[in-house]
RNA sequence: CGGGGUGUAGCGCAGCCUGGUAGCGCGCCUGCUUUGGGAGCAGGAAGUCGGGGGUUCGAAUCCCUCCACCCCGACCA
């Protein structure tokens, strides 16, 4: 490809609205263009290297015998109706209405429209396993799009569902299609962790993510320094501290007045904050519950939704939670809280002996409170979020906190939707039983911008190898007054082109400086410049993007060259 | 949805407070020179100043209103 004829859409300027490197360079380097908030087009180079993400993931999906199929983008309301999700899924699901005014959404995924097919289609056991994958378009109304296409409303994902008799069927499923995911992963060269995850609302039992690595990811992720213990710090867990040992002293209050927090609460009272129960009021699903938690800990909604059961839970404002204990925020306590009220606490704040805790009488707080002989243990749950430095909970190593960018997600869905939707074959004692499920995506425009964040250095992005939307970058200087230099650039693009190199030729008029920068700025991985002075010496140069220095090569070698360097990766 | 901010040429911004008919850099077009790391000189094109309404002799500037976008928070596969 000549840049004549494949105009390069780079910027020197750094758009103002653009706050982290990828999608900085994205825009600069002319890969997608902003059409409102949470949608982009993709322009040539762009689609070049998000076409190469959807090729390596149909080749690792066709591998374990998925198979591709294409979903309607739009969906009737019908079938979202009879999953229960049509009133489940909120604002985030955008509803439109036809000329009839039926009414329809825009799908952010498609598990009712492939349970639905498949009910139709499939009716035997015999059929079963079968797995189906689609490549497309979602939408979804996230409340705040940010950081281009890592979070856009409008987005590219493979969305993958497969059908079981039983549960054996679909671990082996699961299983395979974990290790396409971290063969595509290890194919696009990233840097990436498989971790347990929360199944949130799509429901299920099992499931993982995978994560790319990177200080702008989104998710903290606990991963263990010696192990592959890996999980988000929505459920991760850590290895409990040996308790701490002490004879028991007498309760007494305190008055603490105007106290309102843990750590003016320690200073008060001569106490390090791990000596303190802090009492946290949730709703949970509208209902109130009160939390016990260590002073030094911090509450996991993600935990607390699933000790609490309840779909959602969210912090009580201080007037709820003033109505619900009877004490203003600050000085609630185990001891003496209404009985009705829904409590848990937490193992590690469980483990705290000659503890200090609100009185749940305003100005007063207790200290060497002991469970069980002042307030009843409530039930114990993990409610806290681990911590940098804590104990791996499988080995004897330690957890280390680190950001990632979900790329990829797998889930053990189970009967949810086959028993909703009443999906169900005959198994072979002619029984109609509901079908397993499981479902696995991979948002494949937030891949592309996840591998820049992690592959890019101060003149642009550097593109791994299966990614890179040309392969190499033919220089040629002077061209336009050196027929020498015009002819070898346009023999090597030729040759290169032949030989499945994917070469870009940058035979545009400009200087050279304008060339390299925008050769290294759109992170294509190979570069050979093209000069008089070369030429006269029967060589031309080569230079790897990250490489510090380049090297000579003779005319006639450079092909074969960049052949076996291109087979190496 | 709550809090904060920004809309002026394709991009990045100044001008607004203190009203007087719009400017800078990059980019773009033409010519000449230049040509191994984002060239120089000369000339040029390009803006409903986000939209609507109001105040005023006069509004980018003051007031009202609507819209869009960005950041923080809650939320979320």
């Amino acid at each position: 490809m000549r840049v004549t004829g494949f105009p390069l859409f780079t910027s020197r300027e750094i758009p103002a609205d653009a706050e982290i490197i990828s999608h900085q360079l994205m825009l600069r380097a002319g890969l997608i263009a902003r059409l409102g908030a949470g949608l982009y087009t993709w322009l040539p180079l762009g689609l070049r290297v998000l076409r190469n993400v959807e090729r390596v993931v149909r080749e690792e999906m066709d591998r374990i015998g998925s198979l591709e199929v294409l979903m309607p983008a739009v969906q009737p309301a019908e079938l979202w109706q009879e999953s229960g999700r049509w009133e489940q899924y909120g604002p985030e699901l955008l509803r439109l209405k036809d000329r009839h005014a039926r009414e329809f959404c825009f799908g952010p995924t498609h598990e009712e429209v492939i349970t639905d097919l498949v009910r139709r289609e499939i009716h035997s056991y015999r059929q079963l396993p079968v797995t189906y994958y689609q490549i497309q378009t979602k939408f979804r109304d996230e409340i705040r799009p940010r950081f281009g296409v890592m979070r856009a409303r409008e987005f590219l994902m493979k969305d993958a569902y497969s059908f079981h008799l039983d549960q054996a069927s679909l671990e082996a499923t699961y299983r395979a299609m974990h290790a396409a995911y971290s063969r595509i992963f290890q194919r696009l060269n990233l840097d990436f962790r498989a971790v347990r995850a929360d199944t949130g609302a799509i429901g299920g039992s099992v499931s993982e993510e995978f994560h790319v690595l990177a200080d702008s990811g989104e998710d903290a992720i606990a991963v263990c320094r010696h192990c592959n213990y890996a999980a988000n710090t929505e459920l991760a867990q850590s290895r409990p501290a040996p308790p701490r040992q002490e004879p028991q002293r007498a309760a007494q209050e305190q008055p603490t007045p105007d106290i309102r927090t843990v750590a003016e609460q320690a200073q008060m009272l001569g106490l390090t904050p791990d000596r303190i129960v802090k009492s946290i009021v949730v709703l949970a699903d509208g209902k109130p519950a009160v939390l016990f938690l260590a002073g030094d800990d911090e509450l996991n909604l993600t935990k607390a939704r699933s000790a609490l059961d309840a779909g959602e839970v969210r912090l009580a404002e201080p007037e709820e939670a003033q109505a619900a204990t009877g004490v203003p925020r600050g000085f609630i306590g185990p001891k003496g809280l209404p009985e009705e009220l829904t409590v848990r606490v937490d193992e590690r704040a469980a483990a705290i002996p000659n503890f200090s805790s609100g009185s749940n009488r305003q100005d007063w707080h207790w200290i060497d409170l002991n469970w069980g002989r002042d307030a009843a243990l409530p039930e114990r749950a993990d409610l806290r979020t681990v911590r940098s430095g804590e104990g791996c909970p499988s080995c004897a190593g330690s957890l280390q906190i680190k950001r990632g960018i979900e790329v990829g997600h797998v889930f053990q869905l189970g009967a949810k939707y086959s028993e909703s939707m009443d999906a169900r074959v005959l198994n072979e004692h002619g029984d109609q039983v509901p079908m397993i499920m499981g479902c696995y995506g991979i948002g494949v425009s937030r891949v592309v911008a996840a591998a820049i964040e992690q592959n890019h250095d101060e003149r642009g992005i550097i593109w791994p190898t299966p990614l890179a939307p040309f392969q190499v970058a033919i220089v040629s200087i002077n061209a336009h007054r050196s027929e020498a230099v015009h002819n070898e650039a346009e023999r090597l693009h030729e040759a290169l082109g032949a030989a499945g190199l994917e070469p870009l030729w940058d035979d545009r008029e400009a200087r050279p400086g304008v060339k390299f920068a925008d050769m290294e700025l759109i992170g294509i991985p190979h570069r050979l410049v093209i000069s008089d002075r070369g030429l006269s010496a029967g060589t031309v140069e080569y230079r790897g993007r990250s490489e510090p220095t380049s090297r000579h090569l003779p005319c006639e070698r450079v092909v074969e060259f960049l052949r076996d360097l291109h087979q190496e990766v």
